[in-house]
DNA sequence: CGGATTAAGTTGTAGGATGATATGTATCAC
DNA sequence: GTGATACATATCATCCTACAACTTAATCCG
């Protein structure tokens, strides 16, 4: 009777893995909103683990906004409305049909950053545009390190928008994105595909520099389109949902 | 010496204040990226507070991607890219300046939701967005019920997309929003300014149901510009910044 | 000097106790 | 009979103690 999280895998702490399966069991549906959750007693002897760890868990949930605790009560599932963080289920990402839609959503943001950034973006940001192309193109264009000023050269342009929220959500959304594909990347670098990679950003950093919005939205656009058919992701067309 | 937590504020948790307290500590810079936090039973005796308090907290910031700690070491302070959630400071909103960049975000969103979803929707989506479309222009215009229904009416739109990310964060930042401006909705709501605003929104219903994603696209980026300027919101331009 | 062992520091987990809050039920007063 | 009050119960919130597990540094021994 005591699963002691046997079944629930990774190799986290106990409160990380009893929160996953409570949120797991939220999302799910087998939790609805209004739903109240099992006392922290019950969870403690469910999972066979102790109150303090059950209590950290629900700390996490409630930080999100999933659930509410109500003392003397018990715990409550919230509607999905009031979430207090978003977050990407990267199991999810392994269907491909989710990694398209997150790259769609990246490529909302991102063409729209280019051209905000071509229209407001300062010297200072094109130094540091610059220097992150510089690195992807040198010597790390065949290491890791070139994903890092890749993602780097996506964050700065964002941060020339000199909107904070874009830069953070973009900058996100390119992280879920990397963790995901991260293994594909580092198997097997071809050639080519990192030079085609390289001159799309060329491209991207020239319509900054002339200050073009539509020549950027459009050189972002069709970099993304290119690098999620190069991890082997269509994107939707608009047509196709 | 012992704070108790006194000048930290808010009527929350313990462990949520102490959890905010350290994540003002980490975004203001007090606490780079590598740096060691306290030890728990520092912290614990900084605060006047017990050592599992001290570790809800840490749950929490270990959740969002913001620490890591390593048993015998000590936790320390992740680079923002390792953030695994995204989270929008609500005190950051009441200054108008960042309001005016989360509509800016919004916008962008939105639009694009839009014209996805003149491209997408089927009959199913068009009954769900007239339900809500219905709903705020009915009796409860004058009532808070018709928030609700306005932002599900831009929540259906986005379900229409067919794109579960977009929907997500499209909930999320309409939230956000609607959190920060609350009171000043409820408290005089103008008669000509609720009739202009139901107007736009059957304006972006009549482009969705003709399945006009140019249409669609451009009666919603009216309507954020417009409900953005409702609550005394000007969205910058795409030259300023 | 190098390897093994021990000690110290810190996080991770368990278990118990008490305080605080919310709700339901029983009792009392009018 | 109805409303107010008191009490009991359930549950969360916090505190405390103890030990396990891990990491690093110090010490010991060959």
């Amino acid at each position: 009777m005591k699963q002691r999280l046997a079944a629930i895998g990774t190799v986290e702490t106990l409160p990380h893995r009893v929160a996953a399966f409570l949120s797991r069991e939220i999302e799910s549906g087998e939790l609805n909103p209004g739903a109240r959750l099992p006392t922290e007693q019950e969870l403690s002897d469910k999972f066979g683990v102790s109150r303090n760890v059950v209590r950290e868990a629900i700390a996490q949930l409630r930080a999100d906004g999933m659930i509410e605790a109500r003392q003397g009560i018990g715990a409550f599932v919230l509607a999905p409305e009031q979430r207090a963080a978003i977050r990407i289920d990267r199991e999810a990402l392994k269907d491909t049909h989710n990694m398209e839609r997150l790259f769609e959503l990246r490529c909302i943001l991102e063409a729209e950053s280019a051209a905000l950034a071509a229209a407001r973006r300062g010297q200072e940001h094109l130094d540091s545009i610059k220097a992150a192309l510089d690195r992807m193109s040198g010597e790390e264009r065949w290491e890791e390190g070139s994903i890092d000023a890749d993602l780097l050269f996506h964050r700065e342009i964002a941060r020339a928008t000199g909107n904070s929220y874009i830069h953070t959500f973009i900058s996100f959304v390119c992280e879920q994105i990397r963790h995901s594909i991260h293994y594909a990347r580092l198997t097997n670098p071809l050639h080519d595909l990192v030079e085609v990679n390289v001159g799309e950003h060329v491209r991207i950093y020239e319509a900054l520099v002339a200050g073009d919005p539509a020549a950027a939205e459009a050189a972002m656009r069709a970099h993304i389109v290119g690098a999620a058919d190069r991890v082997g992701v269509k994107l939707p067309l608009r047509g196709a949902k």
